[in-house]
DNA sequence: TTCAATACGAAACATCTTGTTCTGTATGTG
DNA sequence: CACATACAGAACAAGATGTTTCGTATTGAA
């Protein structure tokens, strides 16, 4: 994904540290309160070093991001590139467990961002990466569409007229967009839901309730 | 529920020029980059009379987000208060379909708000009173708990054991927090997509593709 | 081990932003 | 009208940002 190779220890070091600075301010402020200067002090790295590593303080956040949260989706990422449709996950909630899974392996890691009031700029970025992990795999999304066109998309200018009789909603059906905006937050604010519970639920668990939640089943 | 009264006309005057001028900029970039600088000189008023209302950017920001959000809320916060339950609405989707009427009485400006890439920081207001107004009335959230007792919450023990030998899912429910989450971010979001599409959807159409998207039928 | 490349820390810097204070003016309210 | 006060302008200190220069220390390869 990232194609830049980075093979000096000390390039290594100092982007660690620097992480896991911030990481620690973000326990005691907001991301938007903490300043370059607190986060060298806190990593012990000069000011050149941290320009040379990252152009801005947003620019560390999305490298941040990209650390915690990439190989907690290259697997999917990868099946998503891949065209063998045999090792796709078959549904959402098994795409969710499996995702609970992966974020569990980094448990400690993975608290220390999501319990802090900055969680909101790390989850928004995930639910870039799950939206588009949806968006490219029809089989996950296959449930509530039994529509038979599925390109319909942005036009929002579809179930009106047949809506001010207030009487048939029966044969109109959910747009795509709005399921997939659902689907993903949902997806998103339950990984919320759970960090906020320490992950102390079993991601099986986790899963069915989101099944029963949501229209799935 | 603000209990100060601001009756001078040149108080009024440059509080909504101030608004305005930050809604300007919004179009432009995000919160975060925008400055007091830039704000005063757009709204054409001088450094110490921002100062003299707001005591920084943020709290500028939740000031113009209580004066959005509040009158949308306003008449289901009384009854909130109110404890005449016949007034209140009977089910979540009633409740997302008249906070979208009122939404769109204020189309021009709200989208103007929500259409920028800020529009996560008015919805997380947004959200806390939705959260708010969903906790207080059971009514509005009767349906996924069906059991006896209701008052179980944060501890995050409930369905575990269980779950080990993850072929009895029948009897274990949903944690009412989760479900609680779930709706919550579910209206927030479905404002989102709503906005996302200039609002041409209808109130009643939308609140129809919640209520099939989520389990409450 | 040696050596060239380079990542690093320290300091100084110009620039911008923030929030406060002072002074005089203009406007609204009673 | 007269008093109160909201206002604009300017000047200010404190702090943050991003850049530059220079000398040192570490690295990976010969």
């Amino acid at each position: 994904m990232t194609e830049e190779k980075k093979y000096d220890r000390r390039q290594l070091k100092t982007r660690e540290a620097v992480f896991q600075a911030l990481a620690r301010l973000l326990k005691k402020k907001s991301f938007a309160n903490i300043t370059v200067q607190e986060i060298i002090d806190e990593a012990n790295v000069g000011r050149t070093t941290f320009y040379a590593h990252f152009e801005t303080k947003d620019h560390l956040l999305k490298a941040m991001c990209e650390s915690i949260f990439d190989h907690v989706l290259a697997e999917h990422q990868e099946k998503e590139e891949s065209h063998d449709f045999s090792v796709r996950e078959r549904s959402i909630s098994e795409l969710l467990e499996h995702i609970l899974y992966h974020l569990k392996d980094e448990k400690e890691e993975m608290l220390d961002i999501l319990l802090t009031d900055s969680a909101d700029l790390f989850l928004n970025y995930f639910a870039e990466n799950v939206r588009r992990l949806l968006e490219n795999d029809p089989a996950l999304r296959s449930e509530g569409s039994r529509s038979g066109s599925s390109r319909s998309g942005d036009g929002a200018d579809e179930g009106h007229g047949c809506s001010n009789r207030r009487l048939v909603p029966e044969n109109d059906h959910v747009p795509e967009d709005y399921r997939l905006q659902m689907e993903t937050t949902g997806i998103v604010e339950t990984v919320r839901w759970w960090a906020g519970n320490r992950m102390e639920y079993e991601p099986r668990q986790v899963a069915e309730y989101y099944e029963r939640v949501f229209q799935l089943q």
